[in-house]
DNA sequence: TAGTAAACGAGACGGTACGTCATGTCTTTAT
DNA sequence: ATAAAGACATGACGTACCGTCTCGTTTACTA
């Protein structure tokens, strides 16, 4: 009676490769695991993958953007949101699993798109939208919880308060480029937390602090 | 008598020209401003400084670090230790001048070396040790002041607490990439200075937040 | 009642659209007017016609033939047998004929297509069945009609009389790319032609010549 | 005492690689033999001959005119200026070593340069220099000689009588495309030559040939 | 007053990857 | 069956830099 107006319509012409936009992504993935960004080469990923570099172009703009599919196709772990009775408890583990996707060889391939993204915004923005925005969002409706639950000050601007416990964990991914140890966190996450603590009697340091 | 042990003893040869090294320097600084680090490439600098590809690779080992030495060589502004009454206020005035200096065109430079560090371990050591430990050494000697004063808690750690006042500037320079307003910065000193000051009665929230 | 047996019997299916082959040729022969040999391309016939690639592929073997087929459809200018009173000034029209066909812009497609005929053998079988051997069968013909009559010498290979006539038109258009001027056509014609003409006293000179 | 200034006068930087040009054309003449013009590519003479891509470009600015140049250093059979007593016979000699050059690969090679001279004037530049010309001029020169001894009419064109003798023999190369026989060019030679020859009675035949 | 040693310019060289172009084949929907 | 659309593998293109090399020249220190 009625044709679906909201399926994928398509028209004319031969429909894209499920098979090889895989393929990609698979050989995409290897490479970074392999030689991290920097020996990754639009040419390797089409030598791997049996296809053909007008086809990768054809799909992806740059080789960041295409690392950044490769990643999120194979680590698309969406952290849930906890929602346990704690909201600060909530973002200690918000941390800690970014600190653990830190970890390993996804955080330097996460060091070397973020490298990738200073010049070139294709790059950025894809990582923008795929991999650190997502993370803050949740970030952001736990800390809105806290506030509403009155563990967290509600005169504090939310988006300083991320930066605050997210910043130090991607300083030290590129820069300290130390191991994470769940005690760092922990301290990070206490400072910051207890600054922000909505406490019986902040005022006194505070107006110690804010003095110039 | 003795001839002195400790002047640069100069064997056979040509001495390097320091002329030379001036002009590779000066253009390398130039080619940064004008293309960013993504434009900045050992034949550019040869071609602007009229020395030879050779006569760079003899002195640098890369890219990288010869951009390094460029930065340094134009921004040498070292910032003194303020040593005001005040060790959180010179916390915080270490805090401005770092956002302060990743405004402008520094800035980007600096998020180009960080992202060719990722790659580069050249760079990464010329970094470090010139751009950022320098200073980090700065706010611990600053933060070690504070707790000697009885204004931070003897118990934390600095070197986390370093992060802490530090990784947000570094996040914001690379990924959200807005200016910094100094209300922002004011707003995170806050933040950790309060968490980690030495407050009257801290244990209360503190053990609210420890818990998990 | 009866079905023509002599038209072009129509199996099933969708009948062959000449609008659509009118429109390859008509694009194919613009852009070998305006970007010559060299820069005919499939494709960009096919934008320029708006069909589609596998439809020229389906009709036309190689681009040279489709180029060739292009020029004809458009200088179809058949040149008529003069059959004047004397043959050899009928030889000397067919040259200035070619001569003329060889000057403007088809004659440096026709170069292009002798070129592409050196690498593709559909090529070269197109522009002999249509280009070349057309006038070459009319020169034959006309030359037989000089021996009849008495104005060329009857012992001659016709065949090599008439690459003698011809092969410089060509050699200009190839190599010296100059423009065609018509004395010289008279002069190469009165050369070979007299060269091969039924004389009174050829015997001396010719063995003069012969001798090694 | 005095230094030699006529000597090639070498500046600063390296040499140019004697073994590597030699390599480069090597690999050329090689790809040409097996492949003809048409699977000739500066990438198959870069690997074949082990040098890179960029330095065949330094020094040859097209695929044409490094298959010229190939060409040229494996036949460099200069031919000499018979100088016979005869002329005529002379040419009939140039004539001969010029269909001897067209058989076989060389054969082939040369019409695919001329092809390609079509659509690159470098190569167009380079074949007409090295392979057309100076035959050419061997042919004037002899031509002078057969005037001056009175067996050719003085009042004839000599670069109209050249391209009669030459331009069947590139006509048959590149369209005829038959083996030269040796019956074939005598023939040719003959019939110009007898049209040029300085006759005791030309006029009655060159009369009725003039007319139209 | 040589001789030697390093710095320096110039530029050739073998490479790698780039991003683009055209090829000819294919798979699909629409006539 | 034919046509338009467009995906695809292939292979060459010409370019940009890379880092190394081989030169001739310059500028010191040293024997």
């Amino acid at each position: 009676m009625m044709d679906c107006p909201d399926l994928p319509k398509r028209g004319p012409g031969r429909p894209r490769s499920d098979a090889t936009r895989c393929a990609i992504l698979k050989a995409a993935y290897e490479l970074l695991e392999e030689a991290g960004m920097a020996g990754f080469t639009i040419e390797g990923v089409a030598d791997r993958s049996g296809s053909a570099k007008t086809t990768i172009y054809r799909w992806w703009p740059s080789r960041g953007v295409l690392a950044s599919d490769a990643m999120l196709s194979h680590y698309q772990t969406e952290y849930p949101d906890p929602h346990s009775s704690s909201a600060v408890a909530d973002l200690r583990g918000v941390m800690h699993h970014m600190a653990e996707a830190m970890s390993g060889p996804q955080g330097r391939v996460l060091a070397g798109l973020i490298a990738e993204a200073q010049s070139c915004s294709g790059t950025e923005d894809a990582i923008m939208a795929n991999l650190i925005t997502r993370r803050r969002e949740l970030g952001r409706s736990i800390m809105e919880r806290a506030i509403a639950g009155g563990q967290v000050r509600p005169d504090i601007s939310i988006d300083t308060a991320l930066d605050a416990l997210f910043g130090p964990l991607f300083y030290r991914l590129m820069l300290n480029r130390m191991p994470f140890e769940p005690g760092w966190i922990d301290q990070l996450a206490e400072m910051v937390l207890q600054g922000i603590a909505a406490g019986p009697a902040p005022g006194a340091a505070a107006g110690t602090l804010r003095q110039r």
